[in-house]
Parts: structure tokens; C-alpha cells; sequence
DNA sequence: TTATCTGCAAACGATTTGCGGCAGC
DNA sequence: GCTGCCGCAAATCGTTTGCAGATAA
């Protein structure tokens, strides 16, 4: 419940205004859990004030990634999903079919990542993986 | 040497054309090998043909991409990266900082496929999985 | 010949930006 | 009141598409 205090903390801490836009569209984004597009935000932001700019949401967005608040991935589509950085590293594994997302403990890709430390000394920016596929209900059946 | 050969084969077999405009296409990717974009392509195809279309070579890739001969992947960036399909699903761990490519072997990625399969009965789409990091030369010091 | 390809230029969807006005601090 | 923010509309970027003419088979 208290939760969007501390994004609007965040703000304020670095000298940037807290404005009614901004306070709804973090609103919007906590509402929306799971990968959300900028038009998802748009939509549901529209619905309290019809006179937030869809440019607006996007200029929040970029902010909020700067801040590190939400992470950005790039899935099939050409459209770009956030996702809240809520309770540290975790990932998602997105079903194709039905756009339904898992969410995966961070632990089920630390072997990959160790694998790829030790034996490629490559460091992997782990912190929000997504693999397509299909999920339990959408499964090709052949 | 006789490589691009069994690419226009395949073409061939069903049915499609070989105009020169494919075949210049064709051997551009062959050239450029690791992800590259349609810019890159268009780019070095230019110089042979100054001609040749970039609607063409989207086509053309649409067209690779059906018959299995490439992949698409999407990183950071807003651009579509390609990457031929030659020898049965790998990966690729690509550096944020220099753009350098590490392939990586399949078998990387079992042990966490098989998780999401055994898991959460999840079946991963893992052709041509995208890590992104940073590469031994590129590593933050901090 | 004839269905498939091509080039061109216009359309497209997602995102960004310039600008004049507005409003948190 | 200053500075950062907003809404608007136009611009941009990557990609797709309609159409009429060209060409591989």
C-alpha cells in the first residue's frame, strides 16, 4: 500500500517534480503488473484523466528506466514491454500464443550465468531475462 | 566455398526464384556473419548493385526466415538483428559495450529448458537465445 | 507465357522531439 | 518566479505494402 511512496521518494530525491501525471501513470504501472506496453499504460491512464499525453507517458517511462525503477524488454513484436523492477533480479518466460507471462526465480538462470563467467568470462546483465514459448495451454499438440 | 549453393537450393525446392538480387543478398549475409541488420546488409549490397532495394532485402529476409535459413533476434536496441541459422540452435552472448558476439553452445541452455519444462510445463523457444552483458575487454572496472 | 519478383514511393506503427504555455517547488 | 514539465502536432526511425512493370522458369 505504501509502495508508490518510495517511487515518488525516488523522485523527489533526485530533484525531480512530482506532478499529478507522473503520480498516476507510477499508479497505472503498479495496477498493470507483468509486462505492460506504453499504450497499456496509456489506456488505463486515459481512463481517470483523458488528458494525459501518450508522449508523456513515454517521457515517465524513459525516466523510470533511468532511475532503474523499471526494466525494458524486447519480445517478438515490434512493440517494447517494461516491467516493474520490483523485488530485485527476476525473469519471465512470455508464452507466444497467449502473451501469458511466468514469472522465474532468479536462481533458475544462476547456473547459466556462472557457466558463462567461468568459461567464457562474459558477465551477464541477468536481471531480466525473457524466453519465448508456449505455455501449458497453448502447447502445439502434434 | 559450395555453401551458398545449398541456400539457393532451398530456395529452388520451393519453387522460388533465384534473381540476382537474392543471390547478392545471399552471399552479403554470408559475408557478414553475426547479427547483423537489414542497414548492414543493404549497406554492403550496395556496393555491387546500387540497385537493389532495401524493401527487397526485408523481403528476402522474410522469405530466409520462413525456410528456417535465419533468425531474428531483438536486443537492446529497436533495430532487428539476423543471424544465420547454420548449424542446428545456438546462441549468442553479446556484448552492450563493443557489439562482439560469443556463440554459445546449445547445451548451455538444457539444464534451464528443461527446468521450465519440467517446472512449469513451459515449452522454451530456445532457437536463439540473446544474453546480453559485457565481454572480458568491456567489463565496468568500478 | 505467366506467376513471381522487383523498385518505387507512400503508408505504417512505435517512439521522439520542438515549442509555447503551465505549474510544482 | 524560475525551471522543469506538459500537451500538441509534426518529425523520425525501422519496417511493410500497393501497384505497375520486369523477368526467371
Amino acid at each position: 500500500m505504501a509502495e508508490k511512496i518510495s517511487l515518488i521518494n525516488d523522485l523527489k530525491e533526485r530533484g525531480l517534480r512530482v506532478t499529478p501525471q507522473r503520480a498516476i501513470i507510477l499508479e497505472a504501472i503498479e495496477k498493470l503488473s507483468g509486462h505492460i506496453t506504453a499504450e497499456d499504460i496509456f489506456a488505463l491512464v486515459q481512463k481517470s484523466s483523458p488528458y494525459i499525453s501518450l508522449a508523456t507517458v513515454y517521457r515517465t517511462l524513459d525516466l523510470l528506466k533511468e532511475l532503474g525503477l523499471i526494466t525494458e524488454s524486447h519480445m517478438g513484436t515490434g512493440t517494447t514491454h517494461y516491467a516493474l523492477m520490483t523485488h530485485g533480479p527476476h525473469h519471465h518466460a512470455v508464452c507466444r500464443k497467449c502473451n501469458r507471462s511466468i514469472e522465474l526465480p532468479h536462481d533458475a538462470f544462476m547456473p547459466l550465468v556462472e557457466k558463462l563467467h567461468s568459461e567464457y568470462n562474459f558477465i551477464a546483465d541477468a536481471n531480466h531475462v525473457v524466453i519465448l514459448g508456449w505455455c501449458q495451454e497453448c502447447q502445439p499438440e502434434d
